[in-house]
DNA sequence: TCGTTCTGTAACTTTAAGGGTTATAGTTAA
DNA sequence: TTAACTATAACCCTTAAAGTTACAGAACGA
C-alpha cells in the first residue's frame, strides 16, 4: 500500500526528541540515530512542523525539540502529517474502460471510511505512552547503555 | 519502492468478471481492459485464487470466473488477498540505536489494530455493490457503449 | 493423436518512486 | 566575521513493482 518508511521514522524522531535530555536536537544527531542523512531528516521534518509536531531553531546550536507535550502527540497526528495522497494506489486510467474510469469514484468512499475508522485506534496512543513503554522494554533487557546513541 | 496497485486491480478484474454475461474470460482479455500483460493479470489472480475468489480453467477456451456469488464477495475479502506484509513500512533497524532495534514492537500493537479497524468499513462493500454502482453512474453519463472493452 | 489455445510460473528487463547526495542561501551565536 | 546550524532545490542511486519472454502443462476439437 505504501512504499514510504515516513510514519516509522517520525515516530522514531519524536521518541528520540522527548526521550533526551538535551532540549535541542540537530538533524545530524537524528540521522546519526536513523542511519541516514541530515537532509532527509530535515525534509521529513518538514511535514511535521507543519503540522505543529516539531519545531526548529536556526542558525549556531540550533536544532529541533516537540512543539506539543509528548502526551499530545498521538500516532493520528504522525499519520496525517506523513500520509500520502491515495490510500490504496491505483494503475493508470484506461479511458477506453468504462470499469477502469469510474474506480476511482467507485473505491472512493469505502477508501476513505477505511483510512479515518485507523483514527480511533491510533489517537490514543501518543508519543509519551510509547516512550515509557520503551523504558520498560529497556529495563526488562537490562542494558547497560543509553537509549539513544 | 514502489506502491502496488493489486487492490484496485483486483477490484476491476471481479467485476469485471461479475458484469460479463460471458462465463469465462481469460487473461488476455482482463488484460486489454486494465491495459496491462496478461501475465501481470495471472500471476495477481494467483493471490485472488488462494482466497477462493476466482477460480480458473486451464486449456483451449479456458479463462477466469467468480468462485462466490458477488455479494460475497467483499473489499476486505479483496484486501485481505492483496495485503502486503508490514502495514507500516519500517527503515532497515539500525543496531546501535535503541529505539530503531525496538520500534517495531513499540509500534506492532497499533498498527495490528489499525489495520483490522479497516474491517468493518471494508466488509460492508461487496462486488455486487460495486457493480450496481457502475450501473448507475454509467447510465446517467448516459454512455452509449458496452461497459467493458 | 496432434495442433491450438489456454493457464501457471520462472527468469529476466524496464521503470519509477523513495531515499541519498551535493550545493547553496539564509539564520543565529559567539 | 566566522562557524554551526536549518531549508530547500536539483540532482543521482537503488530497489521493488510492473512488464516481458519463454516454456511446461492442461484441455478442447478436428
Amino acid at each position: 500500500m505504501k512504499a514510504s518508511t515516513n510514519y516509522s521514522k517520525a515516530t522514531h524522531i519524536c521518541i528520540y526528541l522527548n526521550i533526551k535530555e538535551k532540549e535541542l536536537i540537530n538533524s545530524a544527531e537524528l540521522a546519526e540515530s536513523i542511519k541516514t542523512n541530515p537532509v532527509v531528516i530535515r525534509r521529513l521534518i518538514g511535514l511535521l512542523k507543519s503540522h505543529e509536531i516539531i519545531a526548529s531553531i536556526s542558525g549556531a546550536n540550533g536544532g529541533f525539540y516537540l512543539k506539543r507535550e509528548p502526551e499530545n502527540i498521538s500516532l493520528w497526528d504522525i499519520y496525517l502529517a506523513t500520509r500520502e495522497e491515495d490510500f490504496f494506489k491505483r494503475p493508470k486510467v484506461n479511458p477506453a474502460c468504462l470499469i477502469s474510469s469510474n474506480l476511482e469514484i467507485l473505491l472512493h468512499d469505502s477508501s476513505l471510511a477505511a483510512e479515518l475508522s485507523m483514527k480511533n485506534e491510533l489517537e490514543t496512543i501518543t508519543i509519551k505512552d510509547l516512550s515509557l513503554n520503551l523504558m520498560h522494554i529497556v529495563e526488562e533487557q537490562g542494558v547497560d547503555e543509553e537509549v539513544t546513541n
